[in-house]
RNA sequence: GCGGUCAUAAUCUAGUGGUUAGGAUCCAAGCUUCCCAAGCUUGUAACCCGGGUUCGAAUCCCGGUGGCCGCACCA
């Protein structure tokens, strides 16, 4: 295909150029599926996850956590990530081709499976070459201990830490339900054959909230602030609507109040972030595409010029899928306890054990015996049995009374559900660059401009002496260090023409350039230029800082 | 993984076997410059890697690596 560079090589081109994105690896000729951040990304990214801390922490009332990437192999065992992230593949002898084994069997199989059907006689489609069967992981393999390896891996999601701290961070939150739980941080995932450049990774940056809450609770307290948001929605094998949540919670199409809410204020998260509102859709998955973890998902895509819609937002509804098998792989409580209005009471029949008669009867099997008695409702009538060793063992009544006593049961344990709102951040990152890529003809040339929103831009201000003589550069310098003293990153230029300075700094995202001229020196004012407009006005030198506070907070694209 | 296609400086590119690989942008130094990529001078900087053919390879052949496209895979 012919084609013109798309916006993605533009993007890629600025990239480099402007010190936002290189290729890893590059000078030993560069690794499919890896990216760096230069100096600008970086800061574009910390801006971007600063960001969304903001939101989730701040504003949400989530709380971070912060837990390892290299993960041990139960844990992952447990969360089914092993059983599920793993192809089993055919290799044939001859051709080495490789094909998925589901491929070419029609169905989902075991290694062993596998096995067997080579030796019933399976060959090579391509070549009738014989096969051999092997497992690929689509995590990244690694072990911990230098000698006694214990067989880890690097972790695809940053949930897990999450899950796997449940039980301490329930009582960090005073065993109240619901709440919030982040994280930010690397996940892995070690692809066959990644494409798309920086869109598939195999190493990258996400933002994770899981979200806690009573399964008989899943109403959001703040749904009714969103409820009229629109969203473009797309129902899984049904065509595309414009929907309010409210309409979308009452129509069935999303699952929970909880889940509803968390699409709406994914969709003010990315629009505030530079996101093209007209380019957002949500994304229904199908039963059969969803990850193993999840019972409801919807992806917030994002459409790019290339590579068309894109997954940047998963929203799950996990259920209770991750604490219970955690809870199934050890002996750890990760219930949460829900105390009754009014405490449920019942009279109820007990076996009451007296020790001063079991103790010296069984000895060293006394409490063995006492628990299971203490655990059984007595029988109406006649002797009670127990098991001790395998055998059965009548207990002689004088060893216990059956008593009936009024219980009250003050509440009940349960398996907190969870919501998931998952963020790839390089993917969005991206996706605000290409949205906020601007070419304009200025004066018969291709002008280069990155309308990013103010809080996401790498650099907020320069500071240029109008030209470099008279004393005029040091009242910049000097403007550039006091303004980095107050917390904004100024950035000084006094290298070619005025215009030359404000086009980099156009091309880079920079909102605000502040000049110094002449007129500084007599009445200590200095002009400040807007990107967007580039509108300039004149402000006193002491009132700078004030003015780019107010402009930065009162951003309309501030979070 | 399979097939197609491509690979020249930080970026975009010219270069059909023959001098010192050409241009533009960017970048740097200096001059100039009272507000939007002006101009002048100077400078840094490239043939993806490995073999082969040839007197001679950026150019032709083979292999590798990487990008892109399609299929497959993944969500």
């Amino acid at each position: 295909m012919v084609c013109m560079p798309d916006i993605y090589d533009k993007i890629l081109s600025l990239g480099k150029r402007r010190g936002i994105i290189y290729p890893s690896y590059e000078i030993y000729g560069g690794k499919t599926g890896f990216f760096d951040y230069g100096p600008l990304g970086s800061l574009l990214k910390h801006n971007l996850e600063e960001a969304w801390r903001s939101l989730y922490i701040i504003k949400e009332g989530c709380m971070e956590v912060v837990t390892p990437v290299v993960t041990p192999f139960e844990i992952l065992k447990a969360s089914g990530h092993v059983d599920k992230f793993l192809d089993v593949i055919f290799t044939c002898q001859k051709c080495s081709s490789s094909f998925k084994a589901p491929d070419i069997l029609n169905k989902e199989v075991t290694l062993p499976e596998a096995g067997e059907a080579i030796k019933k006689g399976i060959t090579c489609p391509e070549c009738d070459g014989q096969l051999t069967a092997e497992e690929v992981h689509l995590m990244f393999e690694t072990s911990i201990g230098p000698t006694k390896k214990q067989p880890a891996f690097l972790r695809p999601e940053t949930a897990q830490g999450i899950f796997i701290d449940f039980y301490n961070l329930y009582r960090f939150f005073r065993q109240k339900l619901p709440f919030g739980i982040v994280q930010v941080g690397k996940g892995f995932r070690n692809e066959v054959s990644p494409r798309q450049g920086i869109i598939r990774l195999r190493e990258f940056s996400m933002a994770e909230a899981e979200i806690f809450f009573d399964p008989s609770h899943k109403d959001h307290p703040r749904f009714s602030q969103v409820k009229h948001e629109q969203l473009h929605i797309l129902p899984a094998g049904k065509k595309d609507i414009k929907t309010s949540l409210q309409e979308a919670i009452k129509n069935k199409i999303i699952g929970n109040q909880i889940l509803a809410y968390y699409l709406a204020i994914t969709q003010k998260f990315i629009i505030s972030a530079g996101i093209d509102a007209q380019k957002i859709r949500f994304r229904q998955h199908a039963s059969t595409e969803m990850a193993h973890y999840a019972n409801e998902c919807w992806d917030a895509e994002i459409f790019t010029q290339r590579f068309g819609w894109i997954e940047c937002v998963g929203i799950a509804d996990r259920s209770a899928h991750d604490l219970q098998s955690h809870m199934n792989a050890t002996d750890a409580d990760l219930t949460a306890f829900h105390r009754f209005d009014h405490p449920h009471k019942e009279k109820k029949k007990l076996v009451k054990v007296k020790m001063d008669e079991l103790g010296p009867r069984y000895k060293d099997k006394a409490g063995f015996i006492k628990k299971q008695l203490e655990s059984m409702s007595p029988p109406k009538s006649g002797d009670i049995t127990v098991v001790l060793d395998g055998k059965s063992l009548v207990i002689d009544p004088s060893c216990y009374d059956i008593v009936e006593e009024e219980v009250s049961l003050e509440g009940q344990h349960f398996i907190p559900h969870v919501i998931e709102p998952s963020h790839g951040i390089d993917r969005i990152l991206y996706c605000i660059l290409e949205h906020n890529y601007q070419e304009v003809e200025k004066e018969g040339e291709m002008y280069t401009l990155l309308s990013l929103p103010y809080k996401i831009a790498p650099i907020p201000v320069g500071v240029f002496p109008l030209i470099n003589k008279d004393g005029l550069p040091q009242v910049a310098y000097d403007i550039e260090q006091s303004l980095r003293q107050q917390g904004f990153l100024a950035f000084y230029d006094d290298s070619g023409s005025i215009g030359r300075r404000y086009a980099r700094m156009d091309e880079i995202g920079t909102p605000f350039c502040i000049t110094i001229d002449h007129q500084t020196l007599t009445d200590d004012t200095v002009t400040i230029r807007d990107r967007d407009t580039t509108q300039q006005e004149r402000i006193k030198k002491a009132n700078v800082k004030a003015y780019l506070d107010k402009k930065f907070f009162s951003s309309e694209k501030r979070f």
